[in-house]
DNA sequence: TTGAAAGCGGTACCAG
DNA sequence: CTGGTACCGCTTTCAA
């Protein structure tokens, strides 16, 4: 129960003073072979290793990231989590995950003691202000975002925009023209540009088409089963119900299906239903979708603080891609 | 970009010396209130907050806990996650995640810098030998467990024992005399007492009805949706099919109903289908199941944990409660 | 109740 | 190539 051996247990066992021994143990150039041989053998022997928070103050870097979500147990950010921490514990860096709730305006992200804690932050759907955007710019801290655009800010980016108009393309090219769109709002300081984005594709495509754009076939889901579940009972006690649905996530689309199936309908039988993500289970209901690789937004992101951690600022963000999978809730309309 | 104020800074703004300011800022006792009122005034003003490595290296405190899981992109590791970070974070702990995936003999979790920077460590469902469980109870480092039982460690528990009897059992009382397992063994370093309990519950719970035990109606699914399919395809392949299934995790009997499904069968019109966990998407697909409040699971490893930092050692595990939510996948077996 | 000062365990600059 | 040493910013005795 010794306390953990320090630098200068393996200086003195090496023969060699502690500014050595910090060079040798990091690689640093200018140790002679030998030299190094023997440190290595003193730490390896003492079982030693560096401690974090005196590294950490000495140099002002603490090797470790933080990741700011709105919430954790959530399908999405629990992929992207992964997608980051594979990336970053290859690289030797920590991740500190932490969930912003609510929108208090006094609680800008730069004074959680947590992001002081790390040399940089990956933001997932979080609503940043043009104040605390040039904030964090002005800050030591890198920034990156995942999943929306903030001013100076590097940001890995869906084009959520094509993502829809894709989506009610497909739909379109079914013969559907009544086509509903389940959509939500994002709650709390969750950001706004998915939807946003989304029902401008929606809307972009049904122009496109020639259809008519019927205010009361778009409703809100919430972004979450019930939601959507409740969204499609509304659409389809209207009195002219759609014959197809874009619902702007899976998790949407999930709830959508289960109000059809409550009435003894089926998709695309009855009505044909897209979704976004490409979610786990949706292979298991038969959704169609547009499949998002979100691990990979997760991963990209930490690639890219990781490029500006080493100094490299190219300034360009990383375009991640969607595609089409076509299942079996999607099909024409009856007749 | 001057660099943040310092606690001397704070020291000179209010007129007092740096260690006032240390304990007036930590509420510590012995501290005039007009003094502390005054230091506290000057630490608003110049926007002061701490540096976390400084005070954790002075102190040995780092305020962070570390979180052990074996992949984090996976609906239990999150919502357990989820739940902790909740407790956490209102008690002023960041959450540093991280996942375990090889059983590399030599990769004991000491070594790693990540738990270096924690004071206290939750291992939920990793395989810890009772050397490195050793290891752990005489370290600095405070550990709890979620899922599984490790020797000298305090834990979250789940009686799984009593889940699987119990799902057998309620299959057992619809009828089904025919009922097949669907279990797994952990991957990696991924523990096995799982697995393990909930076999013994089944087969308990299959001789206290004095029904036979058909080897061949065991089989593994991996705890994966897909495995869970090929397991239940196996299953439906021979030549006398079970009337009953109880799979060991919801994201089995997610697989299970799908190859129903494939085979134009139905749950529990051909057979009845029990899972555990209540898995978001179960009550979407009607699926029965053993419910697990997965998100108390990490919140109270999280309070535990929190107790023991307090110095309050009491040596009691939590014990977890599940109960039956009967849904439309199990019935009476046909005829 | 307050202050002075000795660390905590590294890093990095400057000499040699 | 190596060593000496001044910090990094805060905590914590010990005295006053």
């Amino acid at each position: 129960m010794s306390s953990p051996p320090t630098i200068e247990d393996v200086a003195n066992r090496a023969g060699v003073s502690v500014a050595t021994v910090s060079r040798a143990l990091r690689d640093l150039p200018n140790v002679a072979p030998a030299t190094r041989a023997r440190v290595e053998a003193a730490a390896a022997e003492l079982d030693y290793r560096p401690d974090p928070s005196a590294s950490a103050l000495a140099s002002g870097r603490t090797k470790t990231i933080a990741m700011a979500v709105p919430m954790l147990d959530s399908w999405y950010f629990s992929k992207v989590m992964a997608g980051a921490e594979t990336v970053l514990a290859a690289a030797g860096y920590d991740l500190l995950v932490f969930a912003v709730h609510n929108d208090d305006p006094g609680d800008r992200l730069l004074h959680r003691p947590v992001v002081r804690r790390a040399d940089a932050l990956i933001v997932v759907d979080i609503d940043i202000s043009d104040e605390e955007a040039a904030e964090l710019a002005a800050s030591r801290i890198e920034v990156v975002a995942v999943g929306m655009k903030v001013p100076q800010m590097e940001a890995v980016v869906v084009d959520d925009h094509r993502v829809a108009f894709d989506a009610t393309m497909h739909l379109v090219s079914l013969g559907h023209t009544r086509i509903a769109l389940i959509g939500g709002v994002g709650e709390g300081r969750q950001q706004f540009s998915v939807p946003i984005e989304r029902r401008a594709g929606f809307v972009a495509a049904m122009t496109a088409a020639g259809l008519a754009l019927d205010e009361a076939l778009i409703v809100d889901g919430g972004f979450s089963v019930a939601g959507g579940h409740r969204a499609m009972a509304d659409l389809m006690d209207l009195t002219e119900p759609p014959t197809a649905v874009f619902a702007m996530s899976d998790e949407m689309a999930f709830g959508a299906l289960r109000e059809l199936w409550d009435r003894d309908m089926d998709a695309p039988a009855d009505v044909s239903v897209i979704g976004v993500d490409n979610h786990d289970v949706a292979d298991l209901v038969g959704l169609t979708t547009m499949q998002q690789q979100v691990v990979e937004h997760g991963a990209q992101a930490a690639r890219l603080l990781l490029r500006h951690l080493l100094g490299e600022r190219e300034g360009d963000d990383v375009h991640v891609h969607t595609g089409l999978i076509e299942r079996s809730s999607t099909g024409p309309p009856r007749r």
